[in-house]
DNA sequence: ACTTCTTTGAGACTCATTCTCAATAGGGAA
DNA sequence: TTCCCTATTGAGAATGAGTCTCAAAGAAGT
């Protein structure tokens, strides 16, 4: 994997062990550009016979969030989803409520403008959610 | 209560019950600009020596959203927070990761040119989530 | 290999929210 | 006003994503 190295040093870095696990759950999350959820995770992994508790899934994503490798998705349908975060450009994303189909987008003037208008407020942004909902035009979506 | 009228007229039009508990709910909502959860809400009442239950709080509240009187907002911190929307022009939040306080934002720019971009994707927009998250520099704010 | 300290697995647990179902009560009709 | 039909309510059980516990397993420095 090319990103055995990427998470040994961070782990190294932060004093925590690099163990087989850890590599598999951050393999499956960059394997997938579908932001799946822990469960999703969970299943892949235990679909190619890699032993990996539900609690250890969850735990390695805590630390994958926290080392910003991962970004965690809340799209208020009830669970987290999760995405790589090495190698990409940040960006918010469009929902189709019909289909639950992912757009990613990313807008310049959006960005300055939001920093700007925190700052008036007094505030200092550490991180911001900007989603779209609505329904997309999509030949396959269910959307009369 | 000067909301009787609305919420009365509103359950009437969807063949829905006008009911006490309906009332006391969606009183309690408008009361406070404070973005209460649900177990709020419900204290809230019961402090008021109000009988509703937990589950007729939450169906209630379910009501009102549907019928865009209130809007269900995800902070990201596992329960959703309510507010009236009656009345109210819409706007955004700015969060601080500190001290919970919440400042409402709005700004035009933002919003033509994410409709724009969703329209761009083929998307017509619902509704939309624009959360900022950050550290105030309020003095009462635990923020070192 | 030895030791120390972290991580793991399995299942119990939490907590917000939803569901179940019998009892209650709107509200239109008579 | 009373009757009836059906929606709503209350109490507590159930759900489901996520977290915690603790003994066993396993990194990794020496």
């Amino acid at each position: 994997m090319h990103n055995t190295n990427t998470l040994k040093q961070i782990l190294h870095k932060k004093n925590l062990r690099y163990t087989q696990q850890r590599q598999e759950v951050w393999d499956e999350i960059c394997a997938s550009d579908k932001h799946q959820d822990a469960e999703n995770i969970y299943n892949s992994l235990r679909k190619r016979q890699i032993n990996v508790s539900r609690a250890t899934v969850y735990r390695t994503i805590h630390v994958l969030v926290k080392n910003n490798l991962v970004r965690r998705l809340n799209l208020d349908d009830g669970r987290s989803r999760f995405e790589n975060k090495i190698g990409i450009e940040h960006h918010d994303h469009i929902v189709c409520l019909n289909c639950r189909k992912i757009i990613e987008f990313m807008d310049e003037t959006i960005e300055k403008r939001q920093t700007r208008i925190a700052k008036e407020q007094g505030f200092e942004i550490v991180r911001h959610v900007h989603q779209l909902f609505g329904r997309c035009l999509d030949e396959k979506c269910p959307n009369k």
